[in-house]
DNA sequence: ATTGACTCTTAGGGCGCCTAACTGTTAGGC
DNA sequence: GCCTAACAGTTAGGCGCCCTAAGAGTCAAT
C-alpha cells in the first residue's frame, strides 16, 4: 500500500489526460497557422530571436536548443528567414567559428502581425467559455509552463 | 469603454499566453513520442479506432475528420498500419466504396502498451508538480477538452 | 441507362526533422 | 610555433506527415 515509490493511479489518469489533451491540441495549432503568412517553425524561430532581440544576436546552436531541435534543423529555417529577409546573420567578432542571427526590421514586422492575428483568432475560440473555463485555463497555463521549462536539457 | 464587444485585451492576452504554453509543448510531446515505438500520427490513429472499437470499423473518411487531416493523409497512415499487422480492412458490406478499418489484436497490444509508457513519462514529469499544481492542470484540462471539441467543424 | 455524387487510392510535391560527413576556427599540450 | 582535439556551423541525403489534383470504382436518383 505505496502512495509515492511509483507514480499511483491519479497521477497516471492525469498524465493520460493531459496527453490526450494535447494530442487533440495539435490540430489547433494547425488551425491558427493555416493562415499561411509563416509557417509554425518559422515564427516559433522569430519568436524566439525577438525575445532575445536585445542581445546583439543569437548564435545557431542557442535557436535550436531553445527550439528543441538539431542544429542543421535550425540552420535550415534561418537559412530560409534569410532568403525571406526576416534575419540577418552576421560573423560574431570574438569568435569566427560562430554566427549572430539578428531579427531585421521586416522581421520584427512580420513577428508581430502573425503573433497579433494569431492571438486575435484564439481569442475569438476562447470567446466562446464562461468567465470560470478562462480563470481555470489561466491558472494552468503558469503550470503548463513549469512543465516545459522542466525538460529543457 | 466597452468590454464585450471586440475580444478586450484580457482575452488576448489569455489567448497569448495559452498559444505560447501550446507551442512550448510541442518539445513535450516530442520526447514524449520519442520513445520510437510508435510515431505521434500512428499512436493517434490507433487511438481513435480503440475509441471506437465496438463498431464493426471505422471508415477512412471519419478516422480523417477526426484526426483533423484530409483523406489521402488518412490513407497512407493506414497502409503504413496495415503493413505493420496493427489495423485490418474490410470491405463495408452495406457499401461497396468504403472501407471498415479496424484494430488486429497486434493493434490493440500496440496502443496500450504505447500509451502506458508514454503516460508513465507524462506522470514522472507531472509529479515534480505541487499538489496545488496538478490541480490547476487537472481543472483546466476539460477546458482545453471544450476548445477543441468546438472547432471540429 | 446515364449522370452526378460519393469513398477511397494514387501520384506528386512541400516542409520540418534527423544523422553523417565536411569546412573552418579555436585552444591546449609539447 | 605546431599539432591535435574540441567546437560552430553548413551541406548532403533521407524520412515522416501533410497537402492538392486526378483517377477508379460504386451508389442513387432520374
Amino acid at each position: 500500500m505505496n502512495e509515492k515509490p511509483l507514480p499511483d493511479a491519479g497521477l497516471l489518469a492525469l498524465a493520460g489526460d493531459f496527453r490526450e489533451a494535447l494530442r487533440h491540441s495539435i490540430y489547433l495549432v494547425r488551425r491558427l497557422d493555416a493562415d499561411g503568412e509563416l509557417s509554425a517553425a518559422q515564427l516559433s524561430t522569430l519568436k524566439m530571436l525577438l525575445d532575445a532581440a536585445d542581445q546583439g544576436g543569437v548564435r545557431v546552436g542557442e535557436i535550436a536548443r531553445n527550439l528543441g531541435v538539431k542544429v542543421p534543423s535550425a540552420t535550415e529555417q534561418i537559412i530560409k528567414l534569410e532568403r525571406a529577409g526576416l534575419v540577418r546573420r552576421d560573423a560574431d567578432p570574438a569568435d569566427s567559428r560562430a554566427v549572430r542571427v539578428k531579427l531585421t526590421r521586416e522581421g520584427h514586422a512580420a513577428v508581430d502581425s502573425a503573433n497579433e492575428r494569431r492571438n486575435a483568432v484564439m481569442a475569438g475560440i476562447l470567446g466562446s467559455l464562461t468567465a470560470a473555463e478562462r480563470e481555470a485555463l489561466a491558472a494552468a497555463i503558469p503550470v503548463i509552463g513549469r512543465i516545459n521549462a522542466s525538460l529543457q536539457p
